[in-house]
DNA sequence: TTAACCCATCCAAACATTTAGATTAGTTGA
DNA sequence: TCAACTAATCTAAATGTTTGGATGGGTTAA
């Protein structure tokens, strides 16, 4: 794994609020936005962020359906994360 | 392992120069600090400083030895942080 | 078509991080 | 002791992140 990719996963996964979307989509498959707002408690455009940082680590994809979102975990990318710094380790 | 402390390590791997200095660890084992200035490539105090944010986050332990100072990696926290993503994933 | 809805983007303010020069504290060797 | 050395800390500037109000674009329902 690129250590540029795992620098930008890493820091996606640092901060409360996205790693707290991803720990609910670990669980839960999928997540409206409104979930993901109500999840981080924050506004909605602060809300939107987080999910670009996340989205742009390759951390999730979104979806859009109709006017909603769905957001899933692209549970590779962790796994490929996991690995990385298990080698480490 | 706590989310609050994943966010941490994580912020702490979220930098290229810090994640340079844990890979070169992961293969060497101790840094002196000269090494890891020179596998930075930045001043004195700023390497000081990425260092500091490693120790802080439980990543590396640093052991004064006369006026040297040796760097070492922790490498539970990184199984740790592995095997909490490994979960996720 | 029009009104309501959902979310992204723009913008600006607050805050945090990164960086290096200058200084300081502590250690070693002469 | 004194000079030289190593690394931490102080300080400040530059840069990046986080946050929410305002706005805009696309979608749905009436």
């Amino acid at each position: 794994m690129d250590p540029q990719l795992v620098a930008k996963s890493a820091g996606a996964l640092a901060d409360k609020y996205r790693l707290r979307l991803v720990l609910a989509l670990s669980r839960q498959d999928t997540l409206s936005f409104a979930e993901a707002q109500e999840l981080t408690g924050l506004s909605q455009p602060c809300t939107s962020h987080h999910l670009k940082v996340l989205a742009e680590s390759g951390l999730i994809t979104t979806q859009k359906c109709g006017r909603c979102v769905q957001v899933k975990l692209n549970r590779e990318v962790l796994r490929d994360l996991s690995g990385f710094l298990s080698e480490l380790g």
